[in-house]
DNA sequence: CTACATAATTGGAACGTTCCAAATATGTCA
DNA sequence: TGACATATTTGGAACGTTCCAATTATGTAG
């Protein structure tokens, strides 16, 4: 009874037809009889058949694997947990299922999970890059003709499509905002250099400072790691600055929470004392004290645009690489203090 | 040259061997010598061969896939983000890797990923079940021989592994907690009735009453749904009562943030007038104001323990159900009232 | 009844690997 | 040298599916 598993051809015995209608009806295709394909059905379920999608990729082509792969640097920060939610939506409604791994920015575990995706045979790649990815990396994905979408980190020179926010035009959004409240000394605080993400912040935030009648002064960046112990360092060293800023934006909301917390230290109340834009609207912003100014970028409808744009590519056969940037918005909370006319509740 | 991939038998025919000894290679056995191994493997390389796991699972055993399954019932709850990262961890480093599907508590979205997952002959599956999940729903997994690990939430007589959080010792603990700080009158407040993980809290914290000499009252108790809206629903009952309680322990994190957005309609200060202990540390708990008190379960330790219990099963071949509750510790922050003596800072 | 179109079904040959039993090479001992 | 053990290699035959060309059944017009 129990020996060995239920294949097609037990099927097709049970219900007295070929291996060949068997599959046939596997696929949906409409050659065959009604009758047919409901004795078919019957017999699956009685036999309690699991379909082995193993066996029928030997044949097929890698495209039908129905697999894709997704891998991001970060799982623990819930942007990226987010995003992978978004892909799974529309992933899943397809019929695909989701191979999820996390690299935490680390390019070999990187290396080593491409691969093994590789030999599972995934039809698509959706991935956000490990801090030192090149697009060499990539290349053999691409030579083997199996799409890729690169999401949030944009890799310069790389061959296949990808998915960013509108860094540039977020950043210039905040400083306008900041602009508007009357600051003038506006630094831009926090993030590697080195980074694709960090030039396109970077420019929409001198963008701002220019379009603002501000002009950009070199001596208001400063950047470190973009994480919260990276924004106490900023912070620490762009109030040791003869002339201080009054306002900054940060490289996303990790710096602007460490800003926070070293503005604290010094003895000033963010959105009081010093304005602070953060950047990612991290599910933390909202309900931090103050409550962070930030840029969203809504990361569950990036996975599901970068899903559906890696669905096309794969059912189209052949993939024109393509760029996207999607829109961003500023929300203003308190740490900016915009909200400072509004009844002053208690706790702010 | 790019016509079709490259085989074992590419490999073979241009590394002067049989196809047999490629295969030998690939599998890392003593069997072959030396030399040979290293001419194959330049072989390999030259030609960019990419091992086709498809095939390999046609012959072997499905134990032999190295694809665990991951199910969860929630991603962008940041609890099971980090469950999954501490699963990816262990499974990675033991050359597995993970299929991670989000059921957004989904019954149905479950069934379907599971019966996918199994087309695609996963070694074993780590599930944190959806709501209505029975028994049953994993009784064919089992039959098949394969491994399954339950976390989080139990599922009551299936013949499976599981590891959940120690919820009776936490409540316990959290009673004793609010006691000590003489709170006589202790709720227990939110959570749906009808769940194991209900009637283990609910046990710890009656247990927890009955030790502290205060007594279990059943009115005390006020269930609602097990997220934010509810915690406001819940405190809202409680607070209509004769003789009001001055402290709760609630079901969950979410839960407890409702129930202090409850006090503060009614202009109650959480951890001044009213002391709130929650469950599970999300992440958002130490970062709130004021920032919660709450059980700590440590989700990424518990994720590594899933992946090694199932790790252990899968190669064991044969699974005997083993059940582990992992333990859970009481972080004391601001809500509960206890930190009130401590340098009155300006913002809490 | 023949000729032909259409609908439905089918047997075998793939796909890329692993496993097995058997073959070959190499060494050792009497 | 022959006999035997040991180390290494090898040709098929699986595994469970899909695809193709070929077959059979059914209907319809001449």
């Amino acid at each position: 009874m129990t020996k060995g598993r239920v294949t097609v051809i037990d099927i097709a015995k049970a219900a007295g037809v070929s291996k060949s209608t068997v599959s046939l009806v596997l696929q949906g295709s409409p050659l065959v009889n009604e009758g047919t394909r409901s004795k078919v059905n019957a017999a699956m379920r009685e036999l309690g058949y699991v379909y082995n999608r193993g066996a029928a990729n030997l044949r097929q082509a890698s495209a039908k694997s129905k697999i894709i792969g997704v891998v991001v640097n970060d799982l623990t920060n819930s942007f990226f947990a987010e995003l992978a939610v978004g892909v799974d939506m529309v992933v899943q409604s397809a019929g695909f299922v989701q191979f999820l791994s996390n690299t935490s920015e680390s390019i070999d575990r990187q290396r080593e999970v491409v691969a093994s995706m590789r030999e599972h045979g995934i039809s698509g790649l959706i991935v956000s890059p490990a801090r030192a990815t090149e697009a060499a990396d990539l290349k053999p994905l691409v030579a083997a003709d199996i799409p890729v979408v690169v999401v949030v980190r944009s890799l310069p020179g790389a061959k296949v499509s990808s998915i960013v926010s509108d860094n540039q035009g977020g950043t210039s959004a905040a400083v306008e905002h900041l602009a508007s409240l009357g600051h003038t000394r506006i630094a831009f605080l926090g993030g590697f250099p080195d980074t694709a993400v960090f030039e396109e912040r970077l420019a929409g935030y001198a963008g701002g400072m220019k379009a603002a009648g501000l002009g950009f002064h070199e001596e208001l960046v400063v950047s470190s790691a973009p994480s919260r112990a990276g924004g106490v360092d900023a912070i620490g060293r762009a109030m040791a600055m003869a002339d201080r800023p009054t306002a900054a934006v940060c490289f996303n909301d990790a710096v602007a929470f460490g800003v926070c917390d070293g503005l604290r230290a010094r003895h000033m109340e963010p959105g009081r004392d010093f304005a602070v834009v953060g950047f990612d609207d991290v599910i933390e912003a909202q309900t931090a004290v103050p409550a962070l100014t930030t840029i969203s970028v809504d990361p569950q409808s990036m996975g599901r645009r970068a899903a559906q744009l890696l669905l096309k590519q794969i059912n189209a056969g052949k993939a024109e690489p393509e760029s996207i940037t999607t829109a961003v918005r500023l929300v203003v909370r308190e740490s900016c203090g915009a909200a400072q006319k509004k009844a002053g509740r208690k706790m702010a």
